[in-house]
DNA sequence: TTGAAAGCGCTAACAC
DNA sequence: GTGTTAGCGCTTTCAA
């Protein structure tokens, strides 16, 4: 077993209570004491039991992440920054998947992990926001992307309408008129799909064009795959797009596969534009125009909306809703 | 603040001890006792304590998972997997990122996080495998990817060699002969490259091809834009490839960008294979040809050493070498 | 400046 | 089948 500040204690010669503010530098402690302790130390090889250390505090230092997926590029990429920028404030983060899964949602909450967090950053994707508060409660939590908390919890999210909107704008803004939506979600309780409908459809009205039922093609996923089936639907349906708005650059770039397969060009033939600015996109063939969230502000606002209710003695602090900018980035898949 | 057991207990009109034995479902409770202690536990939405219980129990249930980069493909898609069969075991992962740096990789073992996890699953990068068992000892560690651990910790792995010498072995059966590799990375510690590269050369010599130096362009980093870079140096020194082995995909789809740019067809001017199989190569234009590693079984390979270290009574039990099937994916990019 | 000791919330050995 | 209680390793109040 590995030893404890007793045993720290015992060897420099001197009390529990003068190990421990060594260890956390807090008193004043005399030169002296305070080399023969470091010396016990770094003999005894000893390390700080967290979860005493814990136990005491009443809090963790942990901070749990709940997305969808790990595997898809957004989220992964969201992750990284998110890591990274919980380390800038010597906090661990703890990832979980919930696939997508409302009952994985739930069990993450009411389970075992609810206590181990000081709080939760979590992208929803099965659970409506009311009842992601209302099972996570106490515990603070901060929700990305989600549609009208109410107030009943911190909110960072791009203004999906309105990025939505520039998208479809931009097919527009070329000439084109048969523009497609690929990623609707009508089986989840999210809302951010339903966002980007409604922002698509907003621009088309907005250009005299009627929104077309056909031209909305719902996924169950939003996996490559799913974004090759349903551009090789839109095609087989006759509703012959010039222009297709995917709502992730995933789904873009399995309708890029499916355009390439059925030997038409983009953005000659179909213009495409994607949402996420994932690095694949970059890279694709041809390079795909996005909607470019600003990832690196997400994650450090959650995060300082984290740390201030963690440390915050008030209990009545307003939810934030806060709105993070985006931008249009025009690649080749529009001519760009 | 949230209630306690001692509160449960209380209202319950029972001890803790019975409080405790319903909530762990140990020893058996009188059935009416058992319902009028979750009715308690309802009421005042008590949970338990994990400090405390991890304090109690010597084991926190967090194995920590250190991977270069989140944001990769691969380690993203691993990472997913792994916290995947962490849950079936009822651990929880926390995650973190060395980016790389041989200063992260060292403080993630000597920090606090040494102390919160109860093992670790390190991709090493910049540190050899000495160090880093030296660093964490006596935390459990399970290495990724590493050569030569000599016994030093346990190990899981694809045979870097082998698999390396079937990707090349490929584009010489499709009659290539001027077969460049792009991935080595002499300023890392960890070796995965230079075995490739050992795979690649004996590949070479298999055929009667004397391996050339002009052949093998290192990179910083395993990231697509690295990929793109090493492919045009390859094209500008007059190397005049006509197949390409990427020791990553990334690199691959880096590569087969600058092909495009550049002119070139693939796979009839030029072959490329890649390694790990990430998704974006199966919906990429051209589809690309891959070593496809089995991530599911490293995941689970991985917490099974884990496992039976942290559980296990004894300390002497020899550091297990793993070595997990991977087999050659043919695509696209060389004419599959 | 340092020591003694209480107690964070939980589990389990020991009683009954 | 249930109650009592010691103690996991740490921080911190109260004394000295």
């Amino acid at each position: 077993m590995s030893s404890s500040l007793k045993d720290v204690a015992a060897r420099a010669g001197v009390s529990a209570r003068t190990v421990s503010n060594v260890v956390n530098g807090s008193a004043r402690v005399a030169p002296e004491t305070r080399r023969r302790v470091q010396e016990a130390i770094e003999e005894l090889g000893y390390r700080p039991n967290l979860a005493a250390r814990s136990l005491r505090a009443g809090r963790t230092g942990i901070v749990g992440l709940a997305i969808p997926e790990l595997h898809s590029p957004y989220f992964a990429e969201l992750a990284g920054l998110l890591v990274d920028e919980a380390r800038r404030r010597s906090w661990t983060v703890v990832i979980d998947q919930t696939r997508g899964d409302a009952e994985a949602e739930r069990r993450l909450l009411t389970g075992d992990g609810g206590r181990v967090m000081d709080g939760l950053i979590i992208s929803p994707w099965a659970l409506p926001a009311e009842d992601i508060t209302a099972a996570a409660r106490p515990l603070p939590v901060v929700l990305l992307g989600e549609r009208s908390p109410q107030g009943l919890a911190d909110r960072v999210a791009v203004d999906n309408v309105a990025a939505a909107e520039e998208a479809t704008a931009h097919l527009l803004s070329l000439g084109r008129r048969r523009v497609a939506a690929i990623g609707l979600q009508p089986h989840l309780r999210n809302g951010t799909a339903e966002l980007r409908a409604e922002g698509y459809r907003a621009a088309l009205r907005r250009a005299g064009i009627t929104p077309r039922p056909e031209w909305e093609r719902p996924v169950p996923a939003l996996h490559r795959a799913d974004g090759a089936r349903a551009m090789a639907e839109l095609l087989d349906t006759g509703a012959e797009p010039d222009a297709v708005f995917a709502f992730s650059d995933e789904l873009a770039l399995g309708a890029l596969h499916t355009a390439h397969v059925r030997g038409l060009r983009v953005p000659e033939d179909v213009a495409v534009v994607g949402f996420d600015d994932i690095e694949d996109g970059r890279f694709g063939r041809p390079t795909l125009t996005t909607v470019s969230p600003d990832k690196g502000q997400i994650a450090a606002r959650a995060l300082q909306c984290l740390a201030d209710r963690v440390y915050s003695p008030r209990n009545d602090v307003p939810a934030a809703d806060l709105t993070v900018p985006h931008r249009l980035v025009v690649r080749a898949s529009t001519g760009g």
